[in-house]
DNA sequence: GTTAGCACTCTCGGTGGGAGAGTGCTAATT
DNA sequence: AATTAGCACTCTCCCACCGAGAGTGCTAAC
């Protein structure tokens, strides 16, 4: 990235009062527009001057010679380290959400859905959350559900709480009895134990019914990752497409085809963060080609080290960033909150 | 719905004639173009004359005097009826399908979300995928697993193999010993009851920390109906951005609004058909206003009248019905089949 | 019933011109 | 040295116009 240059407190309000104005309208920004709504009391002239120079810094561009001022990239990197007031939502908006997630904290792939869908409706984005994924699951909690005699629906709790099935084809009939007797049997030896522990269990037992289950136990538990990272959560399309820079379809197809393919996707994600931290990658700063123009905010959330996700939305460079950090931020925040209450603290 | 009219063979061939070119160039089709294309043994005059009749009932438009024919939804609907191929899916199409289906058995979320994405991909429109939802929920399993002292995850098994997990907090710290019992006691007496059952045994409890998680219970069953209908699985945007119909966003926005609001979509949705029929609504046949010029191509799947979903897609009125109800009726068998399983026949 | 021929209509792409918006520069002002 | 008025200049946007091309509809002949 390049350096950020200084900058005049008179420079710095003006770049401001272009990117306020540019956000809210999506037209390049003339001097005299700028000089009639923010009250400046210079004239044209000496404003022209003023962005020639922020121009020159490489922080505005105009699209033809006598068009009005754009940001770049940089300029909106500029705004976001120095300008930007670091607000939060509002009072009113945190309680309303916050409220919501109370509610919805019933099923893990519900309250997904919910903080993406909270997420692309407070920024007017399209939202992305991935599930937390625990890097070294262990279990809790196993039952095996008889379906009918030669199918077995076998229940997996993580520590975590979150809850996996799966559905097992015997080679033999097992009674409800033996099964009774091997969920508890499983739970009480696995408990708190991961993938090595079942592969153990699993060589030990001598049942071939016990061994099915138990192999799928370990199957299970093998895919659980690779699972997750096909997991991805995305809402708010709607949002993009309504944007005024996207009335043709072009680029926003580039991006709902990246949204789509949950496996790329999953692949992009996983961003070195703190939790808490929010990360902003401006139009040409990350490196995702069907993503030019598009500017992405993404924080990561979760408990301890070991059960993570990222949340966060894509939106055009043209965002209002104070706001979207802090939607990103406090989502961000409920949702650790809501892991840390699944893993028992 | 107007009825149909009778058309001579001749007639009939042209129709078909100018719908496979529409279908497959999205452009007007002009006369001299069907004569050299299909090899007619007639001149453009005369296909011009049977075009123009093909007019004069309905069945074809011109959208200016000096254009191509293009189809009318009528006319659309003349080829479905009679027209067009019963054709199904390729065998070997059918067998990848139906291969990756056997794998994904796992997970009632992760099917649904292949089926939709399968879906998608064999029709390159937008597929929508409602779960199964049992009208009458009963119980099949029930555990309480403790998170710490104070809550518990609740996961209930319901009949026909769908998963549901509730997170409880306890006025009162339990024991894992009396959680134990407690699941046995409420999968014991529970078994293939259903809500009202739940509530007598809740009454029943004097146990505070039994009574609070049987509740829990009930208001999960509860939930169960009102949940399943905002859960909506949907895929394609992409395919539908990249028709050239659509390079504005005007209409597409419309429609992604509707999708990505699974509200309305799942109100929408119920239509009464027979499992395995497949209902089309072409253009202005159906009564949503988002949709207009779209075209629906829906079915139902499911086990018994009491587990019921919706599969289908929605595209341009310019599609290929014959394949898109192939692949509709294929998915929709598939899924018809897995939930028979989950059930235990 | 079919067809050749032709007038007619409409779209599409390109061109030109005028209005309007906005800049950049210069020279005067503070 | 910064600010400003003034003005020339540039570019877009819109509209009107034109010619080419595509395709139809109709008529009259076969």
């Amino acid at each position: 990235m390049k350096t950020l240059p200084e900058l005049a407190p008179r420079q710095r309000e003006l770049l401001r009062a272009v990117i306020r104005e540019y956000i809210a309208t999506a037209e390049p920004v003339a001097s005299a527009a700028l000089v009639r709504r923010y009250g400046l009391d210079v004239s044209s002239a000496t404003v022209r001057n003023g962005l020639a120079a922020l121009e020159e810094l490489g922080l505005l561009t105009h699209p033809h010679t006598s068009a009005g001022r754009v940001p770049t990239d940089l300029g909106y990197r500029y705004f976001i380290e120095n300008l930007m007031p670091r607000t939060s939502l509002l009072p009113a908006e945190q309680v309303t959400v916050s409220h919501q997630f109370q509610q919805a904290m019933s099923n893990t792939a519900e309250w997904l859905r919910l903080a993406t869908s909270t997420l692309a409706r407070l920024t007017a984005e399209a939202a992305i959350v991935t599930p937390p994924a625990n890097t070294r699951a262990t279990l809790k909690h196993v039952e095996a559900v008889p379906i009918n005699e030669r199918r077995v629906l076998l229940v997996a709790v993580l520590e975590g709480g979150s809850v996996h099935e799966q559905l097992v084809e015997l080679r033999d009939p097992v009674s409800t009895e033996q099964l009774r007797r091997l969920s508890a049997r499983l739970t009480a030896e696995l408990g708190s134990k991961g993938l090595v522990a079942v592969r153990e269990v699993m060589t030990q037992t001598a049942n071939a019914a016990d061994q099915q289950v138990t192999g799928a136990l370990a199957k299970l538990l093998e895919q659980n990752e690779a699972a997750r990272t096909l997991d991805v959560y995305y809402d708010g399309i709607q949002n993009i497409l309504a944007q005024p820079e996207f009335t043709e379809t072009g680029s926003v197809r580039a991006m709902v085809r990246l949204l789509e393919d949950r496996t790329r996707l999953a692949e992009i994600l996983p961003l070195d963060l703190g939790t808490g931290e929010v990360h902003v990658a401006i139009g040409s700063e990350h490196s995702l080609e069907p993503l030019r123009g598009f500017s992405l905010v993404f924080g990561r959330y979760g408990g301890g080290d070991d059960s993570i996700g990222y949340v966060g939305i894509v939106g055009p460079t043209r965002m209002d960033y104070a706001r979207s950090i802090g939607a990103v931020r406090y989502v961000g925040s409920l949702m650790s909150d809501l892991v840390r209450v699944m893993e028992g603290d």
